[in-house]
DNA sequence: ATGCCACACGTTATAGCATAACGCAATTGA
DNA sequence: TCAATTGCGTTATGCTATAACGTGTGGCAT
């Protein structure tokens, strides 16, 4: 799934997310690129479905946002259930791998006969650096 | 936070997603709900708000949907995560209240300094009926 | 009763998020 | 070369959610 080259559209796409400190909405992203000749949203979203699929791009669900991937390991996208910690102050975002909760989630599902395709995990809250302040 | 009575509005609402066999978005809510006057989105959004509140509604962000609570016990806002497992074919939604998770998440967050305010959790996938067929 | 407050309600308008449908251009691999 | 695939650009549209304003009602203290 990894892909060899990024199209101009999606390196422009995963550029200005790596560089938010926050997570951005596709029309912020797309504000972001207009000097660069994006003109529709859809330049953005067709960027975010792929980078998505590459998995180096994560959609907040609970947000409609997206981030650059900063997990410590690259993950395309069956490589398990992450957890995401979102801070409603300052935006950021960690992501966490965990098996105990991928395992419970499983056992879980299969106790039910429910067959998962995807698993979304999102705490909101405040992070550290903003509780201390 | 249980309400005395649900206003008008509010029991419409909830009335119409409790006879639903799945998920509705406000929009297919304020459809169904025409014919007893109800003209705006606003009307259900408040709605919502305040059903969401009371915990006989629950949100789904990863369809931008709400079902009625079916969950077995009564629980108001404060009373712990609910996971959901989301039926991609029929829309069944069971609710899932899981101790282990909700421990797991409450270490992995403490690990970290993060303060949660609210979980999000939703497996989208099929139910033992439909992968059954 | 009078005044005040809190709350639900109704309406209009607007903001924010996402995709359908068309056609063109570049790439790739027979 | 030809066909298939993929990305691209554009226009239009649809879906989701909230802002802002005003009305009406019920409770409650004065
Ligand atoms: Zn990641
Ligand atoms: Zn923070
Ligand atoms: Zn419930
Ligand atoms: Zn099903």
């Amino acid at each position: 799934m990894e892909p060899r080259k990024l199209t101009r559209n999606q390196a422009l796409v995963l550029e200005t997310l790596t560089h938010a400190e926050a997570p951005l909405s596709a029309y912020t992203i797309l504000d972001k690129l207009r000097d660069h000749g994006f003109r529709a949203p859809l330049q953005v979203y067709r960027a975010l479905e792929k980078l998505t699929e590459f998995g180096i791009v994560h959609r907040l669900e609970s947000l409609n946002a997206f981030v650059a991937c900063t997990h410590p390991h690259d993950h395309g996208p069956e490589k398990g259930v992450i957890a995401f910690a979102i801070c409603e102050d300052c935006g950021q975002v960690s992501e966490i791998s965990d098996p105990e909760i991928e395992d419970r989630l499983a056992h879980l599902a299969l106790k039910r006969h429910f067959t998962t395709e995807k698993t979304t995990i999102e705490m909101r809250g405040h992070c550290g650096n903003c509780t201390a302040a």
